[in-house]
DNA sequence: ACCTGAACACCGTTCAAGT
DNA sequence: ACCTGAACACCGTTCAAGT
């Protein structure tokens, strides 16, 4: 039996697991507070490490928007798993369309993210890409019953999400509806 | 005759003129390699000119963005005017989200000043007000068709169309022409 | 192993000193 | 009048030194 080191291991982890989510409670802060550039030294200062445990945690400032965004977007996972399964297709599309664009709205991490070409996280990467099975899914169905264009792909609907999200954002929270219906209607074939 | 004091003044106009066109091309050079930052002292340096000659020029980034996108903007005025002048209404409103989508792809700083909800110099909120008359003149007429959705305003043509233009940019630019049409159809009743 | 924080480079912004 | 650029505050990023 090896307790020791194991324990030692634990504590240590449980630490460092404290740490991280003291930095990410400080990132969380600021985004709420307006600032979407999520500063370094700022956000070292304000968890109180120093900034190289920043940087040992987040190496990048998209691997920290990632960490940031990580539970919107399991969040939007299952939301799109539900769609895809849901027996009315163009129900199921109005209902994840309706789900990314809340999501978004709540969460700048996750709209960044979205809109991100690549991840930094192989996390966010296995999430990305069971997102596009889910949408692809959906799609699928929705061609097959003809309620879209038949050339639209998962990327296309990402994209198209990310762009009513920036229309939102520029303009207000009341729009979102508005601006959802016309992109749906856009998709009807 | 008061020519000495004129000519000073001439002269004096004409070299500030020099020296602000050295700073825009310099800004512009930059924004297409692909730096949509514009830093201050990085502009001065390669215009050759003090950071607070930029300052004088150029009370804030935004202002300075403004000055680069001005030409594209009054161009997209044209286009807007020209298209509200059109007697088939609908060609009149492709044309023009085509006209806008183009040249935001073309300018980023256009883009930028599209999305932004205030401007920064009275010639922008000039040009911005001419813009939003035309394309107001345009939508009254596309509504007195039918050719559009009752409820659309000029503003939100100006965000879906930035919406748009945000989505083409996160893709591909192959992809304008399939988005322009979603959208088109989307604002149909 | 993990963390700290000084150090360097860079940018925003101001303003006293020059012409 | 207009311009310069030093100066200060701040942020990104690295890495030698600590525990």
């Amino acid at each position: 039996m090896v307790t020791a080191p194991t324990t030692n291991a634990d504590s240590l982890r449980a630490d460092s697991a404290r740490v991280r989510a003291r930095m990410l409670t400080a990132a969380r802060a600021r985004m709420i507070d307006g600032d979407l550039e999520l500063p370094m030294n700022a956000i070292a200062k304000a968890a109180g490490v120093g900034v190289g445990t920043v940087y040992r945690h987040f190496p990048s400032r998209q691997a920290l928007l990632e960490s940031l965004a990580a539970q919107s977007l399991q969040s939007l996972v299952g939301a799109a798993v539900s769609a895809a399964a849901n027996p009315d297709v163009a129900a199921g599309l109005a209902s994840l369309l309706g789900a990314a664009l809340q999501r978004q709205l709540t969460d700048p991490a996750l709209a960044e993210v979205l809109a991100a070409t690549d991840a930094a996280c192989l996390e966010t990467l296995d999430l990305s890409r069971e997102l596009g099975r889910a949408i692809g899914t959906l799609l699928d169905r929705a061609r097959a019953a003809a309620v879209i264009r038949p050339d639209l792909t998962a990327d296309d609907i990402r994209r198209l999400m990310s762009g009513v999200q920036h229309a939102v954002r520029i303009g207000s929270p009341t729009d979102a509806d508005r601006y959802l219906e016309i992109l749906l209607s856009g998709l009807r074939p």
